[in-house]
DNA sequence: GTCTATAAAACGATAGAC
DNA sequence: GTCTATCGTTTTATAGAC
């Protein structure tokens, strides 16, 4: 299945690496399983990645926190409505985890779990890619006219609201926890952006 | 350290395991390593656990979830204000991750996100678990005059916040992840116990 | 830059003595 | 119920031809 000619080696072991990884995890993944789904010979992986695994496995969190940084980027960009936009993002997401068989949810979550306490350079990248998804909407937000302490706040909490409810959809096989959690973020959103008494919340 | 005579083998054995799964995960952690921290033979563990890893590894999410269940009751029972019992329960969560390296968080959250695409026994297993500290929660929401319906969802969130919390916080070594998102569960208890106006957010 | 053969170690699991 | 020796496999990584 796949392996086109047009498509760099370098890049289908990472593509390979980053969606076993996803599903099975860094540890319980092989290096042999990732080269057979690669459809490259052992000698490359060591050609592109003389750090072996490890070095695969930080370009892997490298690779999926730009994509998803520029998924995040694509809903929350320019005149775009933070709060529409924050109800299409989660029903995105509900409906990416159930088409996919509650398989696709985030692409370093399951290795950042992993690796947190054992592997610094892959935790630091891992910290980097998290850090780089909140700032983008953080600012978008501070672009629509929210404070930044609480803009920053905002987006922290719909970081943790996510990350929970795919670890609980994956777990469930539901997508329920996806959307639940989706109309809290709605409300999260409209209240930063239009803050409702002078004594708040917070 | 330890290994104390009075203690039963097949509890050290899971107690070991668990601490080195919440680690450094499930698949990353061999069997050696577990038995050496428990003090025990290589025998005495397909002894108890005939299943061997997976068994062991299903044996360490249930004794979590009990355990992390109890956890919850104690926090939340009998006349203790939902609003403040959430306060101390998330800044009691902050203060044992800053207070253990960031190493302990959930006990059973790593290793979920491990198996539950490749293991149904032991996914099943984390599903009930999670399921069990969202529904005592719950219930002491319903027992202090909350809907149903919203105490479930308040549940929910508040799980997904936590859990969120602790794999941004581990990555990031960090409390201030599970402070920030302890102020919105405040927030959001106190929302469910005491709705403003006839349309709410939800 | 591609590919294979192979090394060296670690893996989970089992058998059988005690 | 405890302990060890060991099997068979799989792991990551390397060497060296092409």
């Amino acid at each position: 299945m796949s392996s086109g000619s047009s498509v760099p080696t370098r890049q289908r072991l990472v593509t390979a690496a980053a969606e076993l990884f996803r599903r099975q995890g860094y540890a319980a993944t092989g290096i042999k399983a990732i080269l057979t789904a690669a459809g490259a010979p052992y000698g490359s992986l060591y050609h592109f990645f003389p750090g072996g695994k490890a070095e695969l496995g930080r370009a892997v969190i490298d690779e999926g926190g730009l994509a998803y940084r520029a998924l995040v980027e694509a809903f929350y960009s320019g005149d775009a409505d933070p709060v529409e936009a924050t109800r299409q993002f989660f029903d995105g997401g509900a409906e990416l985890l159930e088409s996919t068989g509650y398989a696709d949810a985030c692409p370093i979550a399951t290795i950042a779990g992993e690796i947190a306490d054992t592997h610094e350079p892959m935790r630091l990248a891992a910290a980097a890619a998290f850090a780089s998804w909140m700032s983008t909407f953080a600012a978008h937000l501070v672009d629509h006219g929210a404070d930044p302490d609480q803009a920053a706040a905002a987006a922290l909490e719909l970081f943790c609201l996510v990350e929970g409810a795919f670890l609980l959809g994956r777990t469930t096989r539901s997508a329920e926890p996806v959307r639940t959690v989706g109309r809290r973020a709605v409300a999260i959103v409209a209240e930063t952006l239009n803050p409702t008494s002078t004594t708040t919340l917070r």
